[in-house]
DNA sequence: CCGATTGGTTGCGATTTGCAACTCTTCGGA
DNA sequence: TCCGAAGAGTTGCAAATCGCAACCAATCGG
């Protein structure tokens, strides 16, 4: 299926590489529990809304469960699912720096407190900074 | 164009939110910079890579540079195009913990002393760690 | 100067997406 | 209990996108 099937990259974004499910997966996130919840965040057509509803449910970052009491059943994310969580954040500190022009209105990632949360940055072992130049992908050994 | 425009997720998934952009980054922080490499390595069709490199380049993330002597111009990432590099890694990291069967083999990212990076996990101002339950999203106004 | 390589472009058929209309179930109130 | 309104999809197209293969114009190497 891909060019490299040992890159988590890549499988990665198989499950995720669309328009919409990483949307999908930020308004559960954002408390989305109901298909019309989800329908009426993204803006998604309803058919596919469905599709990858399936697909997410399929690769387990999402699960069907019965609501408490008397509500229709509803759509939580798996413990796979909340695991995107760290994605969901660079790629929003990501479109903050350079999705908006200077002046333009975002929102914001804030903590329990209100505080901002601060950036993101990939650190090696000892805590210093890493870059896509003091980094390599090791591969693994192929049969 | 999306339900939520200030939504920083939102714009970011609209520049990198398809099946290839991100491996093309992906590709270009570890080292493909011609039309073939990408297309080699991606195995993306060629019409749809002309289509992504001028996507990506008119969105800021790569640029067309002249080759040093003699040599054909290459692709070169931006500081935005390198500043997803938190993205591909926290990507990376969910594939190898939710996209692989157990056992199954994959690459892994070091450090430029071969040690494998750590886990890259969101944290508030005073490092303790947040989770989506933990965290929200404070809207700007709107006027 | 010639053939191979690079970096595309074009045409066309196969998928995928979006929109609107329709169905079936469930919920809430009179 | 019965009615109307949501909720959660499904179905049928029309339109946009994707992938494949063929073609083309510049280099590049010898």
């Amino acid at each position: 299926m891909w060019t490299d099937p040992t890159c988590p990259v890549a499988r990665a974004a198989d499950v995720i590489g669309d328009r919409w499910s990483l949307l999908i997966v930020r308004d559960a996130m954002d408390g989305a529990r109901s298909f019309t919840d989800f329908q009426q965040r993204t803006g998604i057509a309803r058919n596919i809304l469905t599709d990858r509803l399936r697909r997410l449910t399929g690769h387990g970052l999402l699960v069907q469960v019965e609501a408490p009491s008397g509500k229709r059943r509803q759509y939580a994310l798996t413990e796979a699912g909340r695991d995107l969580f760290a994605v969901i954040v660079t790629l929003r500190q990501w479109g903050e720096r350079h999705a908006f022009e200077a002046g333009e209105p975002h929102s914001v990632l804030v903590d329990e407190h209100g505080t901002v949360v601060p950036p993101l940055v990939p650190t090696a072992s000892d805590g210093s900074p890493l870059t896509c130049e003091t980094t390599s992908v090791r591969k693994v050994a192929q049969p």
